[in-house]
DNA sequence: AACCAATTATTGGTTAACCAAAAGTAATTA
DNA sequence: TAATTACTTTTGGTTAACCAATAATTGGTT
């Protein structure tokens, strides 16, 4: 019973944008559209495809994001210099990205986050840590307060994030916490009285950070992330299990 | 001269779309828009904002992928639960980001390769193996023949990730692979029989994922990557003190 | 007064039309 | 013949219009 409502879903996950990317990539890899070649123009495919202007605009846009496509106004679309098989396999992974699984969020999370204490530790400015040591006490309030503190938790993570003085880890970051909070949030990872616990990993974390002491933050942050990684590993390994039935 | 040029640049970056977003930002900080409220319509924002329903439709649609917006059909455009402070740092973050730092991209490279390859390791199926061994095989064909092999490279790169059996991984990678491709090629950071020496490395790397040797995974792939990661950190320190300047 | 059905208005989803800039083409000129 | 100019076509950028589904309202009924 089960599988046949996994296929449903899976089914219906073809939205309009993806159904186009899906057909942009068959008309790579049936040689139709070479690497550098521009793309018909928007009306040909909207036309071609049977669907309105918006969503091949849509699905370009989304290619553009990645890299693989690039429109000069006025001019036209182009792909991507990469070699097709290369085109192939990013196209393919590009559809299947989804954030839903939240194990696999936690874990990325706990090994970006790794690293950029690392980073944040070795770069982090006096203005760096002056917003660490204000988050930290936004924290501390809430959490006096006997009140949920999750979002002043992220904040201090985020401030890590912009240490790093590196964009792309600090942007990995952004686009995981959202995320990150409804899960943490929704299945309630945070025990009564993980709050006070983790105000003190906090101030090791800040602490190593000022003292610019990297393997001590990075031990800091592993112990401050270690029991929901744990929460996380348990649930991926029960659906590798799931997965090969 | 070179901070007019350098102004001009900054002042059109702003597209419509991340106009628009800025705009919504100042709507949630002003307190006009409380997390958890309904957006305006699409039609009353493009009026307000002076612009055509696309350009919100796009803001949106940005901002919904960050997690940030969530939208229902023939419903309405909704903010997410979180906090204001929250919303506003990210809205920040999102808006000034860019994939043109080649020393963050590289230097992100190298930490989330490291993670992904131990991953990998642990996890790999025999079909992970065999993918492996192809695009290996691939990477030492054109190597023999004295071609370039950036994308060969990368692709067995891709397969480590896909390894990881986890989807947020996976994906970070391939947002990063297009714009790290161009970057090699461009700044010609493989030398001329680095190509030899880097086969080599790929056999390290896979054996000791064949054999599930974690430690050795992750220190193959270190070696691997050292060697570019060094050009994007003497890179970065420049820049580092450029903009102390 | 409370509930329910029918109607109206509003919503995001989708398509079509219009715009200015760029590229291509044909006619014109040196 | 070669270069140039004027014009037509095509391009992505942008806006407006239409659609079906939902939400709100109204009017009637119990």
């Amino acid at each position: 019973m089960k599988n046949i409502i996994k296929n449903i879903q899976a089914l219906q996950v073809e939205s309009p944008t993806d159904k186009i990317i899906l057909q942009l990539k068959q008309l790579i890899t049936s040689g139709q559209l070479k690497p550098g070649d521009r793309l018909p123009a928007e009306r040909q495919l909207s036309e071609r495809f049977g669907v309105g202007r918006s969503y091949v605009r849509e699905a370009i846009l989304k290619l553009e994001f990645y890299g693989l496509l690039k429109t000069s106004p006025q001019s036209g679309t182009y792909v991507s210099g990469l070699s097709i098989k290369v085109l192939d396999n990013l196209i393919s992974d590009i559809i299947k990205f989804n954030k839903d699984d939240f194990s696999a969020l936690i874990e990325a999370r706990y090994y970006i986050e790794l690293d950029a204490v690392r980073l944040a530790t070795e770069r982090r400015t006096a203005e760096d840590l002056h917003a660490l040591k204000i988050a930290l006490a936004d924290y501390e309030l809430k959490i006096s307060q006997g009140l949920d503190a999750v979002e002043e938790d992220m904040l201090f993570h985020i401030k890590i994030a912009e240490a790093t003085k590196n964009s792309v880890i600090e942007s990995m970051m952004i686009a995981l916490i959202p995320d990150l909070i409804r899960n943490i949030i929704e299945n309630q990872i945070c025990g009564k009285d993980r709050g006070k616990l983790a105000m003190k990993e906090h101030r090791d974390i800040l602490r190593a950070i000022e003292e610019q002491d990297i393997d001590a933050a990075e031990n800091a942050m592993a112990s401050h992330l270690d029991e929901v990684l744990q929460v996380a590993r348990t649930a991926f390994a029960a659906n590798q299990i799931v997965n090969k039935q």
